[in-house]
DNA sequence: TTGACATGTCGGAATATTCCGATATAATGA
DNA sequence: TCATTATATCGGAATATTCCGACATGTCAA
């Protein structure tokens, strides 16, 4: 008897290559910071800049890097920035990384 | 005004940095596939990897990675080792995975 | 126009990850 | 005992990521 014979259905591995791309975006604490925030409202470069604690040119790369891929979309206002979620699947993962890693350890 | 006014509460950079971690040792597809087998049943090291399409000998080092980190536990039976799930919060996440990205595409 | 501000881009050094071959260990069966 | 099987580990080459300083661009206010 293989392992085969009592798997429901299992993720194409072409699927989960994309998958895994996605989280290795999502897996870095300024992103998710980034993303936690926009997921609450609109926010411009130098606002999640500063609520990260980094340099606002490095905010703009990782937010260089989300929109390319799909998470974040942009509007400039004069000389601001103000970025938003494009992808509605952000919340709930962001609820499932908030359920296991804000409040009490593991 | 600054952006801090709407924020109803932020996980702390610190959580966030635990998270990353853990986000980034499930952005593999290998590792993924991995888990999503491990969320349906027990298995041993070389099904794993014939699932993967991998060496077993490379299975085991995701595997080793994986139960380092608390996401798995093994026990030996004869010379096989079978490993599984530890974290139980790991259904939730494949199950936003796979909500995204098994099935119809983006 | 000038200067300051907000954002974006470039190049590279430091670091981390991935993958693989070679080898090790331990259990099993002939 | 000996060969085989299953798993684990090591070392290193290739590749990717992260972070930063320097600079470029566009906007605004005086």
């Amino acid at each position: 008897m293989t392992a085969k014979t009592r798997k429901p259905r299992l993720t194409p591995i072409p699927a989960l290559e994309q998958a895994a791309e996605c989280l290795k975006i999502l897996a870095h604490p300024h992103r998710l910071r980034i993303v936690q925030m926009l997921l609450r409202g609109r926010y411009t470069v130098g606002e999640l800049a500063e609520s990260c604690g980094i340099p606002s040119h490095m905010a703009s790369e990782h937010l260089r890097l989300m929109q390319r891929c799909g998470f974040l979309t942009s509007e400039k206002e004069g000389r601001r920035a103000f970025y938003e979620i494009a992808e509605p699947h952000l919340a709930n993962i962001m609820q499932c990384v908030e359920a296991r890693f804000d409040k009490k350890g593991p």
